[in-house]
DNA sequence: TTGGCTGCAAAATATTTGCAGAACA
DNA sequence: TGTTCTGCAAATATTTTGCAGCCAA
């Protein structure tokens, strides 16, 4: 996304598009494996080597709050983020821990039964696949 | 489950079912809302004051390795666990953080794209919807 | 010049590990 | 008697918070 439109967007909701806001947005956007923030706080330290653990949490929180990104609670390890925010589902590598998007639509399958459609109000809904990817299965032995 | 059957189960794969194991076991049979390692260390404090929170990681641990118990991947604060090993899926109120059972078939629904199917060796998949429930909008103010 | 943001440090929370002694086969 | 398990304490990992100084509007 071009940075002057960015910028209005931010502006739009009363935050401001820092330096260390769009290299994390940036990041988010060119990396596909859905980084958790310890991967972000690492690969940002080359360009940006004054940027702090708790400015990438602060940060992560902020564009979350603005819609721009989504956690993805799929790892129990830790969380991961993505900036993509229409709905659309993930599978994780339980080896590598890499995340990719998954862009079908499962609404059509997915019908919550009666007894939880009275009791709760939705607000969203994910599909989770776990598995092993072809690289980590080459790589690992042939338990995997 | 009866108790000895319980007791062949654990003995035939090396474990001894300790009067710890068998309360967090009974614990997680009765408990519907799905538990974290603190709940369970609270709740059963009552009983058995000794326990430790240690004791309560480690045989969630050893449950989930014998395969009797299944954590659940919904919560970001926390890690949550069912005894409920058969494949099925979640619904989680993101106020009180219960959660509750899907035993909905969405296995029909659930169709992964063909670029994954040749990446990736699927070991499992999970529906989670997240919402809030009754109990908590009626508590909470008009937002909910 | 004011409010918001960063970086640092410390705190809070969640989970794991090492080890000595207890329990059990 | 040897192996496993527990409880304690410490360690580790993840995330959050408080605050002083900085920066942009």
């Amino acid at each position: 996304m071009p940075i002057d439109r960015l910028k209005k967007r931010y502006d739009r909701k009363g935050f401001k598009l820092t330096p260390q806001r769009l290299a994390i947005l940036r990041y988010l956007e060119k990396e596909k494996g859905h980084p958790s923030a310890e991967n972000i706080y690492m690969a940002l330290k080359k360009d940006c080597p004054t940027i702090s653990i708790a400015t990438v949490y602060n940060t992560l929180q902020a564009l979350q709050d603005m819609g721009e990104i989504r956690e993805i609670v799929i790892d129990p390890e830790r969380k991961h983020y993505c900036c993509r925010v229409e709905p659309h589902h993930h599978i994780i590598c339980t080896e590598c821990r890499k995340i990719y998007d998954i862009f079908a639509d499962y609404s059509q399958g997915l019908e919550l039964p009666d007894e939880f459609r009275k009791k709760f109000k939705v607000t969203s809904a994910q599909v989770v696949y776990y598995g092993i990817c072809n690289e980590c299965r080459e790589k690992g032995n042939e338990k995997l």
